[in-house]
Formats: C-alpha cells, sequence, structure tokens
DNA sequence: CAGCCGTCATACATATATGTATGGTAAGCG
DNA sequence: CGCTTACCATACATATATGTATGACGGCTG
C-alpha cells in the first residue's frame, strides 16, 4: 500500500516526450527546457529499469516497452486535466468549465439551443462540447458528462434514461418527385439508400438485419453522421433521421414511415463520484430537462406524422 | 490543448493529506517532510484560487472542494500504480506484476490452482489477486485482469466468454438427514436458506423472482459471498453454489436440481490499450484455458449429477 | 557540397524546492 | 492540572532540479 513515491512529475515528461516525438519539442510544450526534459526521461529510465527511447539526432523514437506505458500515462493526463476542470470551478459552483461529449448529430443538431439556455443562466460556466461516439472518454475522465443513445452498462457511472427516440426514414421532397415514392420495402430496391462506410456502430443495436441492410446496399456511404444527414437534406437519397430533427425541414419527407420505424434510448451520465460537484450537477439536470423536452417534440413529430402520400407542411 | 504545467506533484501531495488526514501523516506517507507538504497543499490552493483545506491543530480538514477534486487525484493515483505495474516488467516480459480482481468466491475457490500453475511456469512474475465484486476497478486500472460473472459492456475492454458456469442448489447430507430432503419448491418454505443480508448485487441477473426469493425468506443472511458457502459446508442450511465447487465436497448434495438451476456467463477482460503488454496477454491467456477447463468442469459435474434421492460418492 | 535547421549531450551558474530546527497551540491522559 | 503527544507555522541552511550556453551530429535543400 504504501507507494515509494515514483515521482508523478516524470510521468508528465514522458507523455510529452511520447506526444512530441522529441524532448526538444516536449520541452516547448511543458514550458520547460530540452536538458530537464532529457534528465526527466533518464531518471525514469534508471526508475524502472528499462530503456523507453532510443536517442537520434532526429528525435526519441519509443520503444516496445514505452508504448506498453504510454495508455497509463495518458490515462493519468486525463484525470489531471478533470481536476483541472473541477478545480476551475471548486470556489464557486457559478464559475468554471464543464466538458461534454455526445454523438456528432447530438452535438450539432440538438444540443446548442439547450447549451445557449444553459449559457444563458450560467454566464460563468464555459461549456466545452466534444463530439464522439467513443463511450470510453467519459471513464477515461475525458469528459464529464455525455449524452449516448445506448444504456451505460457501467455501474460506476451515474445514468439517468431520457427517453426513446423515434427514428424514421426520410428523403428530400424533390428526390422522391425525381425518383418517385417508394410504397413497400421492395420499392427501395431501385433508390439511392444513404448508409454507413465502414463503421457500423451506429447501426448496432437496431434490427436492421430484416431489412438485408449492408455495406453493398448503400447508394451514398459515409462515417460522417453529420455528412450523412447533410446529403440527406441535400436530396442524395433516403436516410435515416430522429424525427424529430426532420420534422424541423418542410422540404423532408417521410419514406415508409409505417414499415420503417424503431427507437434509440436516450441516456444521460456522468461519474458516479462526482455527484457532489455543484456546478456538473446543474449541468447535468439542465442537459435531463432539455434533452427530456427534445425526445417529446420527437415522439409529437412521430405521432403527428403527415399521410405518407405527401407531407402536411 | 496546451495545458500549463499544473505540477503533477501537488496532486499527488493533495491526495496524501486526503487520505492521511495531516500534513504530517502525509509527509511520512510519501517519504517527505511536513513544511514540503504543507507548501505543496499552499501552491495547489494559490493555483486554483480555492481553500482546500481548514487548517487545525488537529489536523487539515478538507472543505467541500477538496471533497470533490478527490476522485480525479484518486484516478490519477490508480493510473500511476498502473504504470508502475506495467513498468515493473517493461524490460523483461518474464518479469514484474500482474494484478488480477476476482469476485470473492472465484478468488478463493477457482482460481488459486490456477494461478499456482502459472506461477510455477513464471517465476518472475509476482501475482497480486484483489477479490471484489466492483467493476469498476479495472476501468479505473485498480486491476490489469478482471474476471467477471457478467458480461463487461464496455467498449474500452478486451473481454472473452469464458462459457457458462452452472450452479444448483445444495445442502450438506446431515441438514437434509435431520430437517428432510425438499422435493418441491413448496418444501422449501420450512427450510433454512442461506441468502444476501442487504447487498443483492451477486443476485441480480438471476431469474429469482419466480422463486419469491428476498431478504426475509432467508434464515442465514450475509453479504459475504465465502460466508455464504462456508455456512453451507458447515450444514446450516440450503444455499446456492456453482456446481463444480459443490461437487467437490462429498457431503454437498444438491437440492431441486431438476427444478432450480441456472446459469452465469464468465467472462475475462482486460484493457484494450493493454493489447501489446506480453506479461499481461500471458496472464490472460493462461486464465483463459484455466478458467475454460473449470467450466468445462462445471458442465460435467451438472451432467454427472446424482440422482436427487441422494448423492452417488 | 556547403549552409541551415533540427536534434541530443555536456558543463556551469542559478533558482527552486526540500530538509532541519524551533516555537506555538490544542487535545488526550493519568 | 501538568505531562505527553500530535499537529501546524516559520526561519534558515542545504540539496536538488532547472535554466543557460555551447558543442557535436545528422538530415535537408539549393
Amino acid at each position: 500500500m504504501v507507494s515509494e513515491a515514483p515521482d508523478w512529475q516524470l510521468y508528465r515528461a514522458f507523455r510529452a516526450v511520447m506526444r512530441e516525438g522529441s524532448l526538444s519539442a516536449a520541452a516547448r510544450a511543458l514550458r520547460l527546457t530540452q536538458p530537464t526534459l532529457g534528465r526527466q526521461i533518464a531518471a525514469l529510465e534508471r526508475q524502472i529499469g528499462a530503456v523507453l527511447f532510443t536517442r537520434s539526432p532526429q528525435g526519441l523514437a519509443p520503444t516496445p516497452a514505452a508504448e506498453t506505458l504510454l495508455p497509463h500515462a495518458e490515462a493519468m493526463a486525463a484525470a489531471a486535466e478533470a481536476f483541472q476542470r473541477a478545480a476551475s470551478g471548486a470556489a464557486d459552483a457559478s464559475k468554471g468549465t464543464v466538458r461534454i461529449t455526445a454523438s456528432e448529430i447530438v452535438s450539432a443538431e440538438v444540443l446548442p439551443p439547450i447549451l445557449a439556455a444553459f449559457q444563458d443562466s450560467h454566464r460563468g460556466i464555459a461549456i466545452e462540447l466534444a463530439p464522439s461516439n467513443r463511450i470510453e472518454d467519459l471513464l477515461r475522465r475525458d469528459a464529464d458528462i455525455a449524452v449516448r443513445m445506448t444504456r451505460p452498462a457501467q455501474e460506476a457511472l451515474l445514468a439517468r434514461r431520457i427517453g426513446a427516440v423515434p427514428i424514421g426514414m426520410y428523403a428530400r421532397r424533390d428526390y422522391l418527385a425525381r425518383r418517385g415514392t417508394p410504397r413497400s420495402l421492395a420499392d427501395l430496391a431501385g433508390h439511392a439508400i444513404i448508409g454507413f462506410d465502414r463503421d457500423d456502430s451506429s447501426w448496432r443495436g437496431i434490427e436492421v438485419a430484416r431489412f438485408r441492410v449492408s455495406r453493398e446496399s448503400f447508394a451514398f456511404r459515409s462515417d460522417g453522421d453529420l455528412v450523412q444527414l447533410a446529403a440527406l437534406r441535400a436530396g442524395l437519397g433516403i436516410g435515416g433521421c430522429q424525427t424529430a430533427i426532420a420534422g424541423r425541414d418542410p422540404d423532408l419527407v417521410p419514406v415508409l414511415a409505417d414499415e420503417i420505424r424503431f427507437e434509440l434510448e436516450m441516456w444521460l451520465a456522468m461519474h458516479e463520484d462526482q455527484r457532489a460537484d455543484a456546478r456538473l450537477r446543474l449541468a447535468f439536470d439542465h442537459l435531463a430537462a432539455g434533452l427530456a423536452r427534445y425526445v417529446a417534440a420527437g415522439a409529437e413529430a412521430r405521432q403527428a406524422r403527415p399521410a405518407r402520400k405527401g407531407p402536411v407542411s
């Protein structure tokens, strides 16, 4: 249990050198000098009894041992940044920074108005929004709060279920005018479908199997969710979209709304051990309320969807 | 992106003071001196612009702000320890330390022989075994490898399914001789059942609802899984047990084996970003093989279970 | 091929952090 | 109530780490 004081400063030096690739660059990044970094790396190598870098005039090349250690240094750095973030408002909950992560779609289409309202009522709190589909960044404390479309299965997380977000297929009005409106699943065969490229993670958890959806069946492929949405809005083809988002655009028309409909659960999560943080709590509750309204709007959009023959507009 | 070098050393000092409760004690723990710790804490307070402790002759009492920051410091410490662990064998994969976490039962009843074999073939590798039912400790890098009885739902983890571990109800032979052998679920009413006290986490994921199992229905209650097992072996009553473990004890007799039977999935998990670590890989594969044999043995024990009227033995 | 730029290593001066010693205060105990 | 003990704060000496300056090596480019 007694840790023999291995100088955390050395870990920071190690990470900087790994990231920057040379002592000099690392020194610049840490606002130190090259000899200092050189000594710190030497000290670390002496302490663990292994060579971490092969020196060269081009910089320091990491050995396999260094590659093994990097993840831990990164984890420390993530925690250190989280510490700073939390400390920024430790004195006063009405000041500081909150870092949020969410999917690209949610980050771009759903959160901005919600965060604007929060910003307005809490001028002192700065907001960072990191669009990402990876879940790990919350666990690694890359973010304080996460909006996710799957249930967080981690017990270390404080998770709140927001609701079910309905998804449907849509197309732009003029696309349907040109190519015709599909009346059945079979009709889709001749249409341009917008889908994923290599990364099907967004489509997991959805029973798309019965629609025999595979990479090859897409006429337009992209792993960028926002790119897919832009393609849909540009009339490039038929694609999936959250009903609440599609409902805002009068030119987007539901396609096969009765045949193809599914939902994604929306969850809000933060670290359990940050429950006591007043600032985070504030942001968490505001997000929960705002997202709940969004989900409710989506359910309405679904309910009040236009007849399949055309939009109400 | 440019972090303005907030001296990781201060975080270590902060954590030590939080844990030890005084500058002096923290100084002892870190092999530093009291004035040094005092200055470091002062520097940290100055940097974040908040008071972290209220000084007193009895020690330092943390303010709410300090409580808020502690989890982050703990996360850093966990990563630092993981760094040390990984570094211990960075030079040579045949040396170093591997830290494993598993449930109490698995730690005490299943792993020892498997780890003994590993120890025998890899003398240089020290093994730490942390019995715990919490899953978070792997995420926080409190351990390198985890054996869990639920599917790890985290994408940041490299998980391998070992197999299904059959569970059944058992009782000691002489208990049944005294109290009679239940022939139906209804018969259980008059029996002494061994179960949990306050923490029902071990029972989650099991459809016990139809057995109307609740805290009050237990005659012997304990949250210690090993205590429950000891009670079962002592003939205190009827309790659940992995078939492979019960099968070793000729005095333990299955109870209502046809009516009550369920399984738990056994999983092995480690961090994805430690995949490259040769030493961990070695331990991981050895554990996977050893546990697979254990699971296979359990399936056999289930299949070759004695008739309900009595044991084969 | 010469000049330029980047890199790391070394030597020396300096600034910084740490350790030692001491004094003051509050709590526990016989 | 006085003794002991543990705690923190301060002043001073020391050790340590850092910065500055310089040299050597290798790649790039005209």
